[in-house]
DNA sequence: TCAAAAACGGACAAAAATGTCCGTAATTAA
DNA sequence: TTAATTACGGACATTTTTGTCCGTTTTTGA
């Protein structure tokens, strides 16, 4: 569904958050840590994230990563997916043509159109806030065992 | 959401099903042509989906590849995708974790299951012929202009 | 019997995704 | 001022996916 960057950046976002929140920032390592991803691809990830101005990144000691308080809650899992994977999966067609289209689709066209839609919808539906919020209840993890 | 290779498999599929609904046999050249794809990866596809019991191949001059009567009707997309991809695009976690489950979810374990559910349905019930019909129809189409 | 047509399957090649390394720049605190 | 800590970003390495090539086998029809 989502390439692994894109699994990792919707994971370190979500911990990031958290931590903002207790307003702490945390560095590379620990992000990796925390969501058990390759630590020298997830600085690569993180760079993109704060290029693309989702997260922000500060240099130096007591630096790190955070998410500002004024996007907390605006942030969506859209964004995040769309920053990394670009709109590929809310556009690109099922069986790979290039040009489908209402004007000349491929045959799976109108069936994908509705999963499509409901996986847009729950995209741009869920804040990073809501999933982060699970996650400091306890109720659900970003990491194996 | 499939690879390139059940992308192709999947074209490939309808139009032969379309060709072998007229009893003709079709061969790696054809069905590259019909759906614009690369020859020789092509062939390896259509091998794997001949391993798999879903196409039937025949050796020699006049030989090639065909769908049986008995199963025009029966062969779904689910069949395909699980032939080509495995059930990783049911099965999979959204967030790639390795082990996630009602007992420890990911954030969005929940609200994917939906989709999943949505997608593995669409899947399942829809036949090959019901889309060979709809390209024969000039209402869908396998490639480009 | 033989040449041609077709799939088969193994080895190889290219491209893309994933992942690593390392020197540089910025910032902090001592 | 300096050492330590952090992100930055370019080059490189590995793995997976995608794609190619070619000799072999099977079958057909002349």
């Amino acid at each position: 569904m989502f390439s692994k960057s894109c699994e990792y950046a919707i994971r370190a976002s979500i911990f990031i958050l958290n931590q903002s929140k207790k307003k702490n920032r945390v560095n590379v390592k620990q992000v990796a840590e925390q969501i058990d991803s390759p630590v020298a691809f997830t600085a690569k990830i993180l760079q993109t994230l704060s290029n693309e101005d989702i997260i922000k990144s500060t240099k130096g000691p007591t630096g790190g990563y955070e998410i500002e308080e004024k996007k907390q809650e605006s942030i969506t899992l859209a964004d995040i997916v769309v920053a990394i994977d670009g709109d590929s999966v809310f556009c690109g067609c099922g069986l790979g043509l290039p040009e489908c289209n209402g004007l000349r689709p491929c045959p799976i066209h109108e069936d994908f159109k509705t999963i499509r839609k409901d996986l847009r919808e729950l995209l741009e539906n869920t804040p990073i806030a809501s999933l982060t919020k699970s996650v400091e209840e306890g109720v659900a993890f970003l990491k194996h065992t």
